[in-house]
DNA sequence: TTATCACCATGATCTAAATCAATAAAGTTA
DNA sequence: TAACTTTATTGATTTAGATCATGGTGATAA
């Protein structure tokens, strides 16, 4: 089956086309809109793709780096997904964010120089590496790049405090609502449908990052499928009321 | 009584120090080594001096700023103390943040221009204002400065992370013991007492912060105190057994 | 001085979601 | 293909912490 079946594919199909474009640099890539290119000009652009490696694929469960070892690179998702943990000293873990094509991860070891969290593929994918010391030394020259990454910077703390307001303060109807509705945002910011697509997270993790069981999560999948508001069937899922979505995420 | 008693007062004679120097600039200020001059050489420092608007003191209970207005500027609390919130659609809010000296308020509205939370005083306090566009026109010419910004947006992203840990999956103990010890840190690097200090903060803040009702707060700082970890008198806490208490946070 | 109001403490009760348990799918490996 | 292993679903039971209720305390003010 072609990658045109009418559902969304994970990301897939981005690799392949990339792979067959030999790696497209910054100017050609379908994500400059959504990555950190937006808003420079095209010598800036020739530039900042010297100092990006594009990496071959990550399997599935496979780190990108891990806790506490040296920061040397921020990453961009280039195609796939990955999740981030963190681990209290008991060994209990949370998974702290979700990162698909175009996003950054990696951001919190700026501060420390030390990467504070783990980041695995959750299914085959890719990353394009950007060392920070290259990065550090273009963004002198370009002001626009410096820009770009503050921003980015602040638009994951701005997430993140959403999450606080999730985690604090919702019901877990509400916070199963919320997150597949951002899902279904991000999945469409990137030119896949809001409304079906698949998610390579296991419902555990899940209801890690959301702060529930895992079992709340499955019965929460299986009322809102008896109520109409989605339909799922394994990892496949088709949001088919967003406005009655949307007024449960409160 | 005199700033000179044995407890650690509410960061007000750093704000009465710096009245009586008619706002001391950068270069005297006792917060720079926590501050945005971190690394900065004096000439930079006097640059970025310029920029900056010291404000008047912030009465308790007033608004920084509120929600979805315009941004234009990042603050750095110079005395006192502020809480940020962020509200769910139907009113109900979290607190999202504490800011002490030294702390930067407003960087999660750099990307959307926008500011994303309401700040609020928890006591008379003051901060000095930076006009972000005045800041990127500086950190084009210094680099220091721009790294610097970066280094703090991470910090905070950093400690954002931890926090979805302890919502996500700490106990309503391991989160009171892990605050109050993250609290004790902060105080210790501005200089104050890591075992006695003042909660210019409410319970319901507390609680709400950390996912608690303000009961489960207080019935724990009453068993806290019970069980010897601290002596607690209506905002003035003494932590008396900062091992136990670190062995409680997990 | 007492009235008012916001904040705090503590006991009694309730409940949303966790945990425990058992089974069923869906992947993976031999 | 069967033999495992991991992941997901669904039901029964438990529980940590919320909510409800009441009274205390301390600050501000009239």
């Amino acid at each position: 089956m072609s990658s045109s079946n009418n559902i969304t594919p994970l990301f897939q199909d981005l690799a392949k086309l990339e792979n067959e474009q030999h790696r497209a640099v910054c100017q050609d890539c379908s994500l400059s809109r959504l990555c950190l290119p937006l808003g420079l000009h095209n010598d800036d652009l020739v530039q900042l793709d010297k100092i990006i490696k594009r990496s071959n694929s990550y399997k599935r469960g496979h780190s990108l780096f891990s806790i506490d070892t040296p920061f040397k690179s921020l990453f961009v998702v280039r195609s796939g997904s990955f999740k981030t943990t963190i681990s209290a000293s008991n060994g209990r873990e949370q998974v702290t964010g979700f990162y698909f094509p175009g996003e950054f991860i990696g951001l919190d070891a700026i501060h420390e120089q030390v990467y504070k969290s783990n980041a695995r593929a959750l299914e085959s994918s890719s990353v394009c590496e950007l060392p920070y010391e290259n990065l550090q030394e273009l963004g002198q020259e370009m002001p626009q790049l410096q820009l770009q990454l503050l921003s980015r910077l602040s638009k994951e703390l701005s997430g993140d405090k959403g999450l606080m307001l999730l985690l604090g303060k919702k019901s877990a109807e509400e916070k199963l609502a919320t997150y597949l509705l951002s899902l279904s945002k991000r999945f469409n910011e990137r030119g896949y449908s809001a409304t079906e697509f698949q998610l390579s997270m296991s419902r555990t993790d899940i209801g890690n990052h959301l702060g529930l069981a895992v079992e709340t999560v499955s019965r929460l999948f299986s009322r809102f499928q008896e109520q109409g508001l989605i339909a799922i069937a394994g990892k496949t899922i088709s949001l088919q009321a967003m406005d009655k979505m949307d007024a449960l995420c409160k």
